[in-house]
DNA sequence: TCCGGGTTCAAACGACCGTTCGTCTCGACC
DNA sequence: GGTCGAGACGAACGGTCGTTTGAACCCGGA
């Protein structure tokens, strides 16, 4: 019951990349549809009918292949949460190898900040994604909110490896400072971008992702380093 | 068209807490109904129906007071907007006042933090108008995500006193973190909070308001002044 | 007493929703 | 060649939605 974020198998659906008619294409095509769909206008303002119109199939595709539409999302949920997930825990693994079992703080918000901003990047090609993600988590279903307050045991890790870094913090106030930078990690929304460079009058540059982690970074590091 | 978060008038609607059969009782109570609602709910969640049964009213009056689902919507949030931004308004005056025009980082920090915080006391009883904010300013209308974007001219003067206290940064470095710290501010849902608690085995206390405001502010000053 | 504007009310309208149904196509297998 | 099951398809079902309608109601002023 506390494991819905990490599925089971790869499951390569990303196959309808290739050019013939693969059998299952229907399915991945409803899934990219969906989640395009979602990520740009939101999981209530998007009907099965527009995600089969988008994919190009028939309406009865979505029942069919994923049972309902809150299976849908959930089912996209769960496959891009499991992804990021696992390339933070990698990250996380990697610095601790690196440092022998003791990385500095730095490194360690590296690994939370990292993957989400590349997955932003326009080199990549999952902007959507992320996008996909931070709404998601906010307007998504029921499910989806019990499986976020569940499954917090990647989450675990991170914050057994900054209480090591930080001996000189009590735990709780380790937790409360994991929980502010998760929420810098989880809060980059488009929208707000637009907003920030209309205050700023045109200053910001938004495509600069490398300068943008080094920001976060920066702030994260000295925030949670405070006396 | 740059300032519809700064109603024009008090409007003294909460009459609806006197006893009597108040003239524009109806609207005060819908009015209040669908701000716990779609706080609570969110938005598309809840449906006209839903209010008026609520608030104990006719399904007609929505629309006969507020002009339709969405206006209303708008119309709370313009007022709740309003409100948050003249209390963080005061809150930077009284401190230009107290420090001669040049307040540190921590009282410009402390005047955008403590409102939405304050509302958030069990003490006081607006807890659900927090809520609701966060809400809309994720899930709310086309609309409220152009009033968002383009009025920002409260903010600036936040920008501009981060800047005087801040003259060793950058501007560009003043609106990245000036970004960083309203995302603090406006990523305190209660889920996340749950998700906290259960994350930390029960160690952070939920209901201390001013200990949360102290570890905002040492997070995000200390974040705000990075070298 | 009658009038008229402001407000409430029950009822309905038309549109859209997610889902289901029965049928048809088509390739694999006996 | 015949059978079978997976999948695609058009069409419809039942329900909920926001909104509108037109009549009833209330009450202060002529």
């Amino acid at each position: 019951m506390s494991d819905h974020l990490t599925p089971e198998a790869p499951e390569a659906l990303d196959a309808s990349l290739e050019g013939g008619e693969d059998p299952a294409a229907t399915k991945a095509q409803v899934f990219a549809a969906a989640e395009r769909l979602f990520a740009l206008h939101g999981f209530q303002n998007v009907s099965v009918r527009d995600i089969t119109a988008e994919a190009g199939v028939n309406l009865a595709s979505v029942n069919y292949h994923f049972g309902s539409k809150d299976a849908l999302l959930f089912e996209i949920f769960r496959r891009r949460t499991g992804e990021l997930n696992r390339e933070r825990a990698r990250m996380l693994h990697e610095a601790n190898d690196r440092r022998g079992g003791n990385p500095p703080v730095r490194e360690i918000l590296e690994a939370l900040f990292t993957p989400p901003l590349r997955w932003a990047d326009p080199a990549h090609d999952r902007r959507v994604s992320v996008q996909f993600i931070i709404r998601a988590r906010s307007e998504g279903t029921e499910e989806i909110r019990q499986a976020l307050q569940n499954d917090v045991s990647h989450l675990a890790r991170f914050a057994e490896a900054l209480k090591t870094a930080c001996p000189e913090l009590t735990p709780e106030t380790v937790y409360w400072r994991l929980h502010f930078v998760l929420g810098m990690a989880h809060n980059n929304r488009f929208m707000e971008f637009d907003r920030l460079h209309h205050l700023s009058g045109g200053l910001t540059r938004e495509g600069d992702v490398a300068g943008l982690l080094k920001r976060m970074l920066d702030f994260a590091e000295a925030g949670f380093l405070a006396a």
